[in-house]
DNA sequence: TTCCCATACTGTGCGTCGCACTGTATAGTG
DNA sequence: CACTATACAGTGCGACGCACAGTATGGGAA
C-alpha cells in the first residue's frame, strides 16, 4: 500500500511495470505454478501481487507463449505454467531488449554523475 | 509504427515505458526544449514521439518536477525545461530505483544462461 | 516570391496493464 | 472445528504511450 499521491511512487511502479513480464517469463524456463512463481521472484526482490501475477500468467498463455495444465498432487490443485516454444523465442528476444535498453540506460544516468 | 498484433512488440514497448520518464529526466538536468530533448535521447538510442514526450514534460511539471519558460531567440518561441528541486530529488531516488532494479533483471535473466 | 520541409508545440482518444479489492476453495494445524 | 496459509479467479480504476490530427514558424530552394 503505497501513497498514490507521490509522484515517486507511481513512476516508481511505471518502472517496474515492463520489466514484469519478463522477470515471470525468466522463472518460467523451468515449471512453475502462481503461488511459487510469486514466491521465487519475491526471493529475488521482486514482489508481484497476486491481483497481478494471475492476470498476467492467464494472458500469456492465452498469447501462446505459456502453456499450462493443472495438476492434483499433495495439497490443492494447481494451474502449472511454462515457456511454450514461442515464449522461449519471445523471452530470448525480450531479454535481448532489456540488455539493451539496461546499456542506454546506464550510458544516460551516468552523463553528469560526477556533478 | 509496429505490428502492434505481435506480442513481443507489446511487449518492448512496456518495456521501455517506465523508463522513458527517466530518460527524459536524466537530460533535463540541463535545460531543454521538447525538440532538442528528443533528438538528445534518439542520439542516445532512445526515442520517444512527440505524442510521448510533450504531454509528458507538461504531466511532469504539474506535478512540480519541472519548471518551464518560454523563450524567443532564433527561431520560434521554445518552451524550455529543467529539473526543479523537486524533480531533482525524485530524479536521484528513481534513478537508485533504476540501478537496483536493473541488478534484480540482471540476476533473473542470468539464471539458467548457460543452457 | 512561393513552395516545401524541418522545426516546435498542442490536443484527443484508444488500448493496455498493474494493482486494490473481493470472492472461492482446499490443506494443514491447534 | 476454527484459523491460517495456500492457491486461484474476477472486476474496476487509474495511469500512460502512442497514433493521429492540428497549428504555426523559419529557412532554403525553385
Amino acid at each position: 500500500m503505497v501513497d498514490a499521491t507521490d509522484p515517486f511512487s507511481k513512476l516508481e511502479l511505471e518502472l517496474r511495470r515492463g520489466a514484469i513480464v519478463l522477470a515471470a517469463l525468466s522463472q518460467l524456463r523451468t515449471e512453475q505454478y502462481g503461488y511459487s512463481l510469486r514466491q521465487a521472484l519475491a526471493a529475488r526482490g521482486m514482489e508481484i501481487e497476486e491481483g497481478t501475477l494471475y492476470p498476467l500468467l492467464r494472458r500469456l498463455e492465452s498469447q501462446g507463449l505459456l502453456t499450462s495444465h493443472w495438476r492434483i498432487q499433495d495439497g490443492p490443485p494447481r494451474r502449472y505454467y511454462v515457456l511454450s516454444k514461442d515464449g522461449i523465442r519471445l523471452y530470448a528476444r525480450l531479454s535481448a531488449s532489456w540488455h539493451a535498453l539496461s546499456g542506454v540506460m546506464a550510458d544516460l544516468i551516468k552523463d553528469g554523475a560526477a556533478e
